[in-house]
RNA sequence: GCCGCCUUAGCUCAGUUGGCAAGAGCACCUGACUGUGGAUCAGGGGGUCAUUGGUUCAAAUCCAAUAGGCGGUACCA
């Protein structure tokens, strides 16, 4: 029995990134940011660690990490503050302090109303007023999930814009186009995914007309109006009264017990306007509804405007939909929200038939500031779920997944170290990655394994024939692949030298970019 | 959280109604005229059959608990 030390292992829900997945990553965000910035973005980051209080409400009460965030106990006692900015003294005058909770970001958007109440945070109690701000962000968050589904991780990539500052619908309905442009510029078809919007105001003012005031319900209700597009008519029916057993996992899921005329309300709305085709037919659909609402009727303007607007830039019912059902984050979108989903499917590992969900998501939020400033600053913007979005472009094949490695330059003999690093010093020059072998195994079969698995495109050997004859051989591994199906001979492999060749020293960078470009 | 299924070498799995010394493929390592990746051939290492407890003359195989995984479902800023 060996011993052995510590086990090693990787925190669940979070992965390590090999170099196919990292540089798939990186053209994504390239791709992305270039749209963003289109639009007038600009590149702002923020830190990954922020003071608890100041990410909003999904907070833990202990220094637990629960509810979804990551926290800990800063090691640094800094001053407890008051509404004011200035350090709470206790009866001997003593500043009080504290070590404050530490949260990492779960996501993008509250880090940057913490930045942007920060800049119109004078300290006397005052505030600025506020200006218009639009900026993109992409970067790690973080999320404690107590399940964790297949392509959802505890430590992900989202990838932001935002504008704050301005209550125009018409930033809502450029956030759409945003996100179809963005989509379809990484490749996306049209026609392949479907930007829904949607705007809490319509349920507002469903909800006025039902004469539910109470919150909590109205959250309740819209949850299982999301569900729509999975459980369909009955099972809203059920969820709202009774409730029902899902038949495929027997999970018994309790009913809101609502009174039948309320629950007979809910499921016409839900009938009359879910799965209409055309955005106009959905608001045609709409306006008997909710018209005679003051906020469903507001709502009913917001997304009529978004339609002239989309219309008149021809973003139209193929790439941007209106979706009555759709809800998202209830806490605290305040008017139109959006999100991509992807229509295409795919095939698991046991051949299943799969969807890809909600790869983008985004809305209205004019109260985040709000909580921080106490004064209203409007703002609305969308994220894009990059690892989600990655895996899309990766099942469906709309991404290659190899990463080139370096020109190997073997080790044939110790003495001539420096004349490699020589080698390496020259391509690199010349803008080629190229890598010194460094391996233990110092066999010449061990190290061209290791330039076969490290993918490297060629290999530049030099022993003591080439240093007399003052000339380097170089190899093609790409080629010498595809002449290897033809040769079933060892010693013909051996002879061959398939894809090889010897030339002066001085032409080494000539002949290794002409193999390149090949 | 709830329901169901699963857990045998690094990976994918086989192991018959409990019974002969725990297997295969792939991967890995070594070698095949010693300076050449592939293919082929010949060898080789590697498993407390998830853990713990129980039933039995006998358990990878039956039972229980625990842990981990998978599939639904719920939640999801």
């Amino acid at each position: 029995m060996k011993q052995r030390g510590l086990i090693p292992r990787k925190v669940k829900g979070f992965r390590d990134i090999d170099p196919a997945l990292n540089e798939q990553r990186n053209r994504l965000v390239q791709v992305a940011s270039k749209v963003y910035r289109s639009y007038g973005f600009e590149h702002w980051d923020s830190p990954i660690l922020e003071y608890a209080e100041c990410l909003g409400k999904y907070l833990p009460d202990q220094d637990t990490a629960d509810e979804g965030v990551y926290s800990f106990r800063n090691p640094e006692l800094e001053p407890i503050l008051d509404m004011k900015g200035n350090g709470l003294r206790d009866s001997s005058n003593n500043v009080l302090m504290d070590n404050h909770l530490l949260s990492l970001r779960y996501d993008l958007t509250a880090p940057l109303a913490r930045k942007y109440a920060e800049e119109l945070w004078t300290g006397s109690g005052q505030t600025k007023s506020p200006t218009l701000f639009r900026r993109y962000q992409y970067g790690p968050v973080y999320r404690f999930e107590a399940k964790l589904d297949p392509g959802r991780y505890r430590e992900f990539w989202q990838m932001d814009f935002d504008t704050v500052g301005s209550s125009d619908v018409a930033s809502d309905a450029e956030a759409c186009c945003i996100l179809s442009d963005t989509l379809e510029a990484l490749g996306l078809a049209r026609g392949s995914y479907e930007i829904r919007v949607n705007t809490r105001n319509l349920h507002k003012g469903l909800f006025e007309k039902l004469g539910i005031s109470d919150e909590g319900v109205a959250r309740d209700v819209l949850r299982v109006i999301d569900k729509y597009d999975k459980i369909g008519e009955a099972g809203i029916a059920a969820e709202l009264g009774e409730g029902r057993v899902d038949p495929l996992s027997k999970a018994k899921i309790p009913g809101l017990g609502m009174p039948l005329d309320q629950v007979q309300t809910l499921v016409n709305y839900v009938q009359s306007c879910i799965g209409v085709q055309g955005r106009e037919n959905v608001l045609a659909r709409l306006a008997p509804l909710l018209g005679d609402t003051p906020t469903g009727r507001f709502g009913l303007d917001e997304l009529q405007r978004i339609h002239e607007i989309l219309n008149g830039l021809d973003y139209l019912d193929n790439r941007v939909v209106f979706d009555p059902s759709i809800a998202r984050g209830l806490a605290y979108y305040t008017g139109p929200v959006f999100e991509a989903v992807s229509k295409l499917e795919y095939r698991d590992a046991s051949g299943k038939v799969r969807g890809f969900g909600a790869i983008c998501g985004g809305g209205r939020y004019d109260g985040l500031v709000e909580k921080l400033l106490g004064i209203k600053v409007p703002a609305t913007g969308a994220s894009i779920g990059v690892d989600r979005l990655l895996e899309l472009l990766r099942q469906t094949q709309q991404l290659e997944i190899a990463a080139t490695g370096p020109v190997l330059i073997l080790v044939m003999d110790q003495q001539y170290m420096l004349e490699y690093q020589k080698f390496a010093k020259e391509l690199r020059q010349a803008g080629i990655a190229a890598e010194v072998y460094y391996g233990q195994k110092s066999k010449m079969k061990a190290q061209m394994s290791y330039a076969d698995q490290r993918q490297a495109p060629v290999v530049v050997i030099a022993g003591g024939n080439e240093f007399e004859q003052g000339t380097v051989s170089v190899k093609d591994l790409r080629r010498g692949k595809e002449l290897s199906d033809q040769i079933t001979d060892r010693s013909q492999w051996l002879s061959d030298k398939p894809a090889q060749m010897e030339v002066p020293r001085a032409d080494l960078v000539a002949t290794v970019k002409g193999m390149l470009s090949d």
